[in-house]
DNA sequence: CTAAAACTGGACTAAATGGTCCATTCCATT
DNA sequence: AATGGAATGGACCATTTAGTCCAGTTTTAG
């Protein structure tokens, strides 16, 4: 699902990957910190220290970058979380995974939100394109949670007819509400609050 | 809770206020569908047919004109809330105020959003103000939600240790991440089965 | 070593945007 | 009917912004 960085017909030397790699984390912490469309392209030249004409060099406008940067916030997370999803096959390690969460977001009280989720919010109805990558990316988030529920199934601890997909999504809403609820009080209560029901459910569904 | 339309210090005549409506209402569905920061002023005075002074007479810029289409999204929101809720008292009847905002967010296969959500996604970070504003008025939505659950309490439907504000926070974290969901899929289906968890888990609080 | 390709910096432009100003008209009050 | 504040239209302005261009430098490959 993961879109490659680089355009496919040009030639690009270490360098110039370089140069790429820094202009698109510059766009990326400044679209999540700022937004994207308070975010200009002179902050970015400014951030990452290269002309303009290099921007231009390596994207064909700000459309492109805004995907290079779903396509790189998307990568982090989706990495971080089969990182930290691998291994969790039990209530107690997803309980962990929460907490770890809700740690990580209360550095900034909450602010800035979900990476995905404040992308997807000012840009799902504004380009096609980009909304459907983060849909894919919603997706394949929540494959991970599933997989992790689908191991609970395996170690009896949930049924084998529970719901999986619905238990993901519901799970996934929990998280994305969590973070904009955060988000709106500067305070990540109420994001473990949302997300400690997901799991209680979950777990009333294994006590059985 | 809710701030009053008018600013204190002047006069306002009939005409006027009609006026001032006339913007706030152009710019609030301006915004809504097309977000703050892709909402210029031109637009809404394009969209509402008032002269730009006008703008500036009712409104000292932009923040001032995006906390009054908080204001009134608020309002609205609140007071559909109000009447939607007032008189349910039982799981089905939440289910049916589920239905109700599932099938109004159907209509435009998820776009857009939660009129509150989505505001405070793009605003939260870059206006204080505002952000403790939508602060307050989710609160105020959940205030509405717990008394549902409150009566749902009453009724000996929910046990009377059930934690009403964790419930009812879970619950909004369900309907906001569903909202956004939605919205990035363009389908409604993720919003309704995530509230639907929520609504399992309060009833699996009444079947002891 | 050399030439082409890749890269770089920064000046530049056209359009858009938030915001200002002012001359004129409307309207409530006396 | 007069008066002053409210309402209005629209021209105007300074700044910002996305996007362009080009002259010059560095890297790469033969």
């Amino acid at each position: 699902m993961t879109t490659v960085d680089e355009p496919a017909g040009r030639r690009l030397t270490e360098r110039g990957a370089k140069t790429r790699t820094r202009i698109i984390t510059a766009a990326t912490d400044l679209m999540y910190t700022r937004g994207v469309g308070a975010t200009t392209l002179d902050d970015v030249v400014a951030a990452s220290g290269v002309s303009k004409s290099q921007l231009y060099h390596h994207f064909a406008g700000k459309d492109a970058l805004v995907r290079a940067v779903i396509d790189h916030s998307g990568k982090r997370v989706i990495d971080r979380e089969r990182e930290a999803l691998r291994r969790v096959s039990s209530i107690a390690g997803l309980r962990r995974w929460r907490d770890a969460l809700v740690r990580n977001n209360a550095v900034q009280h909450g602010a800035y939100g979900c990476a995905l989720g404040s992308l997807a919010s000012e840009v799902a109805d504004r380009d096609d394109v980009a909304r459907q990558t983060l849909s894919g990316l919603f997706a394949e988030w929540e494959g991970l949670l599933a997989d992790v529920l689908g191991r609970l199934q395996d170690a009896g601890t949930l049924p084998d007819d529970a719901p999986i997909d619905e238990l993901t999504t519901g799970l996934m809403g929990a998280l994305q509400g969590g973070y904009l609820m955060a988000q709106t009080a500067h305070d990540v209560t109420p994001m473990a609050t949302s997300i400690d029901m997901a799991l209680n459910y979950i777990e009333s569904l294994s006590a059985e």
